[in-house]
DNA sequence: ATCTCAAATAGGAATCATTCCGTTTTACAA
DNA sequence: TTGTAAAACGGAATGATTCCTATTTGAGAT
């Protein structure tokens, strides 16, 4: 999903295009990595000086909904990052700076098997480590 | 880890055996499941009034790093459970009552080789559904 | 261009899990 | 039995998130 894909999508459901709806969408646009609700808050702090959490959080809620961003409980704190969803998939998260690689891969075709009676509604996969930056700036 | 297994530990490391930290172990022996912070600290209210969240907290994380207990993150709240470590395994989760079902098999062995220079460091893999008990209970 | 009004936002209080801290109590070794 | 550090108490503080009411604004209709 991009930007004008998502600000498509918006207008199609009849949502309001405001100026701080354009700029989350440029804040998530600029990198293939996890966000948290505080750092997007700071970015339109300092564009919208006094903009209420109320905002943030409802317009996050909005894209979530929406399919436009996916999240993820990471260090007991929700981050946010654009969806990349053509098809099925799980993510490396780099654990310092929140950027991701994804992972064609999918253990639930093998569990389903293993599992028999129990009805299955979701998973998670993640893999957590250094990124090949983060690691040449930590030595 | 059973209830004796984790009473020698904290002996052996010199931690001091109160009513409180065997009644918490007592909790936890009843079920294989995840228990919320919360549950725990109502458990204990029952037997304990006025008991302070400092010494649910405290004993959460002390069994935690003693690894007589086992976390997760769960609906942006952490979860407990005894911890069945034996072998290196996964669970499936009841997202209505929290039981759990052990899952023998790891994804990462298939992994490692998808993400070359990435450095990994942890993983993390959950099923999410309804337990054969749960799902009478909804029909 | 202006009007209208539901939708969006501001401002800040409330909530919920969790952590922190100074004081008091207790397990256990001597 | 006593001394002492560990454990627990009591409740305030923190941090993320949600909620509430009044005000502002985007965008379709006139």
């Amino acid at each position: 999903m991009n930007k004008n894909q998502a600000i498509q999508l918006l207008k199609q459901r009849g949502y309001k295009m405001t100026k701080r709806r354009k700029d989350i969408l440029t804040f998530f646009s600029r990198e293939d990595k996890y966000y948290t609700a505080k750092s997007l808050y700071e970015y339109m702090e300092s564009i919208y000086p006094g903009i209420s959490f109320d905002t943030v959080y409802r317009n996050l809620h909005l894209y979530h909904d929406l399919g436009i961003l996916e999240s993820t409980d990471l260090y007991a704190e929700k981050h946010f990052r654009m969806n990349c969803g053509d098809q099925h998939h799980h993510h490396f998260i780099c654990s310092k700076c929140g950027r991701t690689k994804k992972i064609n891969l999918c253990p639930m075709d093998e569990v389903h098997e293993l599992l028999g009676t129990y009805q299955i509604e979701g998973h998670k996969f993640e893999v957590y480590g250094l990124c090949p930056d983060c690691q040449v700036l930590a030595s």
